[in-house]
DNA sequence: GCTGAAAGTATAAATTC
DNA sequence: GAATTTATACTTTCAGC
């Protein structure tokens, strides 16, 4: 055995999520064959899954470069506010901007990892511009030479 | 006008990705009222999408916390592995690791940033092991310390 | 791209195990 | 208490226009 999770969710209820987080699209009948149970009791579950907070969000990952996305950065900056508030304030101005696809406060003092979407380096540029004007001290940018891989899917098994 | 994109897309089309990306379980019936079309012309549209590849996947986002999943971290990798036969091995035997959600080739001489999902302390150790045996001469590693946001939506509309 | 009809799904209710 | 079968509403999807 290995978590709590064990103790809410059974064998089946782990299938399913790991089923919709790989394939969001799947049909109802189709998950219910799958996990051999019928339709109605594994929309049940579903319903069960959805409701109680353990599938998050259901979305349609686009591509990237199709759509004129050329520039992935990983931005990690440093800031030297030490009130609350003020940290709240930075969070949130960040938070809210839609070219931040990822937002995480790090190990260290105040030190933050941005990811953020472009789609060239003059969008880059006015992004740093912003962030220049929020009381951050440090900023280092990384650029992704390539997307070697990009998942959602958590590894709901375990790995080995 | 803004890029290559509106070339092939026209601003219904872009209403359908965006309608998507964010709402990947919204019913064809839906968006069609949405965007001001009949279901069936919005359905051979999205049909188009998914065709030509505007839409890389469909998939249901977990919730993390509640599955157990308390660890992530960000983790740069160096190596002086300079063959490209080398760096191809390294690169496939991350890529199928489960526990590694994003796997990127950043600028700079063959560094590399992983996005890593353990349970715990104990997992995200082993992970580490094994990436010693493959070659690499330096490991960095930041742990979240809180996800502030975390988002797969693209900016399409550009950002002001 | 629209309208209207046919096929396929999801969901609710009633029943059984 | 949970899954199944039966029945209904909804959605997708295929014609013809």
């Amino acid at each position: 055995m290995d978590s709590i999770v064990n103790k809410v969710l059974d064998e089946i209820d782990l299938q399913i999520l790991d089923i919709l987080q790989k394939e969001g699209q799947v049909s109802n009948t189709e998950i219910a064959s799958r996990v051999k149970l019928s339709p109605p009791a594994t929309h049940a579950r579903v319903k069960r899954l959805d409701n109680e907070g353990y599938i998050s969000q259901r979305v349609s990952i686009l591509n990237q470069e199709k759509l004129g996305f050329d520039l992935l950065s990983f931005i990690f900056i440093s800031t030297n506010l030490h009130q609350a508030e003020q940290l709240e304030v930075l969070e949130s101005a960040l938070e809210s901007m839609e070219e931040v696809l990822e937002f995480h406060l790090l190990t260290g003092e105040h030190d933050y990892l941005l990811k953020v979407m472009n789609k060239d380096r003059k969008e880059l540029e006015r992004f740093i511009r912003k962030l220049n004007k929020l009381g951050i001290t440090r900023i280092q940018t990384s650029l992704s030479l390539r997307e070697i891989k990009y998942s959602t899917v958590l590894p709901i098994w375990g790995q080995e």
